[in-house]
RNA sequence: GGGGGAAUGGCGGAACGGUAGACGCAGCCGCCUCAAAAGCGGCCGGGCACAACCCGUGUGGGUUCAAAUCCCACUUCCCCCACCA
């Protein structure tokens, strides 16, 4: 009786000795072959992983495997996104310790990592919630803070009442906070910024040299950040020594401009607003402030409120009214804009509301006389009515008014962005504490380096209500680290994205305790050479750990390049059969349970197989057990064979006599090209890498069972070498029964041989006018002419010739012959 | 409103401008079996006289000897950003 392939147990010896072993560790810095760092995005630890996560971890570890066996030397690390809210929700659910909830998390997802038969350097893991790992994120904190760029003011901030904290504007998605789904609501609070604007030229400009990343993420950080090109400059107010400034992209149609719109918070407002409106403004501002964002924009018509005042244009010394508006954002630009009804049209819908006049000052080109306009004319032109100005393109106005204004000292050529500083403070209990403290005396000062970490207190209770830190006084009572006197310590968390901005460089160095890694081992390894991940982090953590390398890179802590990730591959979703997994549909599809019933081998090719992993794709249970198959297949082909097969030289070609032998060793070989291909090419689309061993399969389970020819042995001994990035369990158990004492992972993969691949006979296809006709079975390299001579001998052809004359001939050789003829 | 991407059998998907539908799933037929499962072998876009031939990659045009592939317009779907002045 035949020895069958019981991959429980399988699974389970080599996931046990790759443990013992430590083959995955990365080897030591005088390694001489070339790095290569692949990663993927690390997990929060929510608790169980599902084939989701399974879909993301066995992409990467086929790449890492693959460059491996291609000769690189290859970092593969794993570690743990810990802070977070899901853990303090656990606390106030069911009043779980959140330090305790997650360390269980995490154990049982390690666990469950392993059990995929994942090739991680676990030497290297981490959890930031680790003390050791959060000490170092106060440290670059405090760092950022010497430079200026972690600062705290009053702002008008997002709010969760659900969450009870703040969010940054990357978190908030349509207006709704992203990972509750409560409506956010808009708050003055005086909160911690990282200043990321101030590295927003390089950002967008750097986006250029990521030949590596997803088009459209790239678009989608530029949209984000947003920059625009314009023009600032004020107008007068009457009767005020202040003045306005405003905003505009479209100077030219300065002239225009029949009103001033500021936004409610504007602090002018108070001052200029006359007695008689007073009340009005007030009470429109009033019925503002509580509104969610969500509300004021897209919800909301435009609406506003006549302040009393007049501006005065500094170009047509026109006077205009200006108005308080729900349409303008206190936080973009100035927080007030030139009213142009002609030309722009929230502002001819505003002024058509509010009875305000429409002043055509540009036409389009080749028109002569404005014509009464039903919409906004909001493209380029000609300039009309505009003083010195009239006649020029918009193109050319733009510049000649800017510099005009500029001589006058009233304004300046200005680039605006559309995002924000990033908000990273939290009123949260389960993250990193900030390091700052409050004296009465001095002020605001740095925890000393030498103090850090400032300890994240454990028996804090967690209710919901507030910020924990801030009602614990044995955290928040302190002494002043300058003059020693009482002082308070910020209660205020991070947000967790701070911690996952630059992870990657604390694998390189996970137990340094003096530095947060050593720039040795960052000028070594970085940049990421290959960054795995969801694309719903195109804007959130990918961008901000872009602002910390570049941050770092200036310090000199980082290699060459200012870019932490030089290529960057999102991965696709995985539905259950065409539904969204989730606990409460009850149809997530658990790691331990796809293990017990399919096996993690036929899980990874699965995953792989479905769909390219760019891609949405679907788990079934019908595609899983095509898996299954594959894999009986496998076995059963190879299992009479090991004894002899053991004998076999798989790095020299055999002796194929048959064509069939000659087509089981080319199928070998085209699959071992295809799985480089896919893997060099970064494309990796491994499912057609899978169809070729599929098609190698299929051939050989029909030579094998017909004996043992040269052929049938040197494609059981090359097969586990083919298998090992995508099934390395059933790879290393084939490599064994071959003979093997080494691991099948330390092994170079099968080098495709030309001459394994070449083929005796090619199917020439005969076109006529470009419709097939006929084909021909030929030797390769045949010629034209010869090619030519028989296809004049089918009758497939001399048919569609009949009576017509041969024009022209299209050879493509071994392919194809195209008569044209007519 | 702006931007990015996609559209191929019953399904997932293959296809350097050169044999459309590889490979798998589902389905159908056969072998094996007392029977079933498993396994093994075969069929599997549509039309037809089942051979030849014709039609066929969302729709309509174009470029080319040749288009699923390149270009233009349109339709539908997905994703991202949206009173950003």
């Amino acid at each position: 009786m035949a020895d069958t392939y019981d991959f429980r147990t399988a699974e389970r010896k080599w996931q046990d000795r790759w443990e013992q072993s430590k083959i995955y560790a990365a080897p030591p810095a005088d390694d001489a072959r070339e790095k290569y760092y692949t990663l993927e995005m690390l997990p929060y630890p929510s608790g169980d992983l599902h084939v989701g996560h399974a879909k993301n971890y066995t992409l990467g570890d086929a790449v890492a495997r693959m460059m491996r066996m291609l000769g690189y030397n290859v970092i593969h690390p794993m570690g743990w996104d810990a802070f977070g809210l899901p853990a303090e929700n656990a606390a106030i659910q069911r009043g779980a310790d959140p330090n305790v909830w997650t360390r269980e998390n995490i154990a049982n997802m390690e666990r469950q990592v392993r059990l995929m038969g994942t090739s991680y350097d676990w030497s290297r893991e981490i959890a930031t919630c680790d003390p050791d790992y959060y000490r170092w994120n106060q440290w670059l904190f405090l760092r950022l803070y010497e430079h200026g760029l972690a600062y705290k003011r009053e702002a008008p901030v997002n709010w969760c009442p659900n969450d009870q904290t703040v969010l940054a504007n990357e978190q908030v998605i349509d207006g709704r906070c992203w990972r509750c789904d409560h409506v956010v609501e808009r708050r003055n609070l005086s909160q911690w910024f990282l200043k990321i604007t101030s590295y927003a030229d390089r950002l967008l400009d750097d986006l250029e040299k990521l030949d590596g990343w997803p088009e459209r993420t790239k678009t989608m950080q530029r949209n984000w950040i947003g920059r625009s090109e314009g023009t600032q400059f004020s107008f007068g107010i009457e009767n005020s020594q202040s003045r306005i400034s405003v905003f505009t992209t479209r100077i030219d149609t300065v002239y225009g401009a029949t009103y001033l719109a500021i936004a409610p918070e504007h602090p002018l407002v108070a001052e200029i607003v006359t007695k008689r409106q007073q009340n009005a403004v007030k009470e429109f501002a009033e019925s503002l402030r509580s509104k969610s964002e969500l509300e004021r924009t897209s919800l909301m018509e435009k609406a506003g409120v006549f302040t009393g005042a007049f501006a005065i244009n500094p170009l047509s010394h026109e006077r205009v009214p200006i108005w308080v508006t729900n349409y303008v954002l206190a936080d973009y630009g100035t927080g007030a804009v030139m009213g142009v009804p002609a030309h722009d049209e929230r502002d001819f819908d505003f002024a058509r509301k509010h009875g305000l006049p429409v002043a055509q000052v540009i036409v389009p080109p080749g028109t002569e006389d404005p014509e009464p306009i039903a919409a906004a004319y909001v493209d380029d032109g000609r300039l009309i009515a505009s003083g010195d100005f009239s006649g020029m393109s918009s193109a050319r106005a733009r510049k000649a008014i800017t510099q005009r204004l500029a001589a006058a000292g009233l304004g300046e050529a200005q680039i605006n962005y559309r995002f924000r500083d990033w908000l990273v403070s939290r009123q949260r209990y389960w993250g990193t504490p900030i390091p700052i403290v409050y004296c009465e005396k001095c002020g605001e000062q740095a925890v000393p380096d030498d103090a850090l970490p400032v300890i994240l207190p454990s028996d804090v209770p967690i209710t919901g209500e507030g910020s924990p830190l801030a009602r614990d006084p044995k955290f928040i009572e302190t002494a002043c680290p300058n003059c020693g006197g009482p002082a308070r310590r910020e209660s205020d968390t991070m947000d967790t994205f701070f911690e996952s901005s630059w992870y990657y460089l604390r694998y390189l160095d996970p137990h340094n305790d003096t530095a947060p890694w050593n720039p040795e081992f960052a000028k070594r390894w970085m940049s990421v050479d290959q960054y795995i991940g969801g694309a719903e982090h195109a804007v959130l953590h990918l961008l901000y750990s872009r602002f910390f390398y570049k941050f770092f890179h200036d310090r000199g802590w980082t290699g060459e390049s200012d870019e932490p990730f030089t290529r960057l591959f999102h991965q696709g979703m995985l539905l259950y059969n065409g539904e969204k997994m989730s606990k409460s549909r009850g149809n997530v599809v658990g790691i331990d349970q796809t293990a017990e019933t399919n096996g993690v081998d036929a899980m990874r090719l699965f995953l792989l197989y479905v769909t390219p992993p760019e891609d949405t794709s679907d788990w079934t249970d019908e595609g899983i057990s095509g898996r299954v198959r594959f894999l009986g297949r496998v076995w059963r082909a190879c299992e009479p064979h090991f004894e002899r097969a053991a004998a076999v030289d798989v790095r020299a070609l055999p002796q194929a006599q048959s064509p069939e032998e000659k087509a089981l060793v080319r199928a070998v070989h085209i699959a071992a090209k295809s799985a480089i291909d896919e893997t060099l090419s970064r494309r990796f689309h491994y499912n057609t890498t899978i169809a070729k061993m599929d098609e190698f399969i299929n051939a050989l389970t029909g030579l094998a069972s017909r004996g043992d020819s040269q052929a049938v042995l040197y494609a059981v001994h090359a097969l586990p070498l083919l298998l090992a990035p995508f099934a390395p369990h059933i790879a290393e158990e084939l490599w064994e029964r071959l003979g093997h004492t080494q691991s099948v992972h330390l092994e170079r993969f099968l080098q495709p041989q030309d001459a394994a691949l070449a083929v005796d006979e090619i199917t020439l296809v005969v076109q006529v006018n470009g419709k097939i006709r006929a084909r021909l079975q030929a030797a390769p390299g045949i010629s034209e002419d010869e090619a030519f001579e028989r296809a004049m001998q089918e009758s497939g052809v001399t048919v569609q010739l009949d009576g017509k004359e041969v024009r022209k001939r299209i050879f493509v050789p071994d392919k194809l012959l195209n008569i044209v003829a007519g």
